[in-house]
DNA sequence: TGTCCAATATTGGATATCCTATATATGCTT
DNA sequence: AAGCATATATAGGATATCCAATATTGGACA
């Protein structure tokens, strides 16, 4: 059952989790689609994810290098500056949630 | 420097803090507002923080009980059952972002 | 009782978020 | 080369989120 049922979705966390994901290691737009599934049981649809990246990448957070078909992205320096920022923020709000 | 600056907001969550928040004890609005100042950094101006526990409060999650000038807000049974769930939610989607 | 302050509440609007639908590009298979 | 599937991309719109501004309520204390 898919947590907006629940009346508490978590609307504005796909860019974090971008973010965070792509602070572990590269991946292209689909293996990003397919890890984001695993955690939120939805996948994001391709107007969702691709305009995040674009956003992203705008924000000169990520980076896409072209391989053939698929476009692997990878955080830019300050993608890893931001990531780990936003990282010790996340960890300030939610820290406690984690351990219950 | 507020997160928003980094490119990453996390708009969405204020709902799912709140519950997780009463999971803990109940709290009067006032005090909702200033343990999320203490963990966000920012604290929620009233337009925000009202709003939301009367939607909190419509979709039967919460109940607020008259303490003279203040409201005490505390989970229903029903809310009880969702910040489980939304915490069980949250960690399959965050948790490995904690231990970093 | 009247004034002040803290807490709660509402309205209206700006922005963010995400989806549907559609379009484009690339490689694979036949 | 043609057809097909996968990956990427964009436009437009519905909804959610949050804030500024304002209003209301109840207690404290003169």
């Amino acid at each position: 059952m898919p947590i907006e049922k629940f009346g508490c979705d978590m609307r504005g966390m796909l860019s974090f989790l971008i973010l965070f994901l792509l602070s572990k290691r590269p991946m292209h737009g689909e293996g990003i689609a397919e890890e984001l599934e695993k955690r939120r049981g939805v996948k994001p649809k391709a107007g969702t994810l691709y305009p995040a990246l674009k956003e992203l990448k705008r924000k000169g957070l990520i980076k896409g290098e072209k391989r053939g078909k698929i476009i692997v992205y990878s955080l830019t320096s300050e993608g890893h500056k931001t990531a780990k920022y936003t990282k010790e923020y996340f960890c300030k709000c939610f820290g406690d949630v984690i351990k219950d």
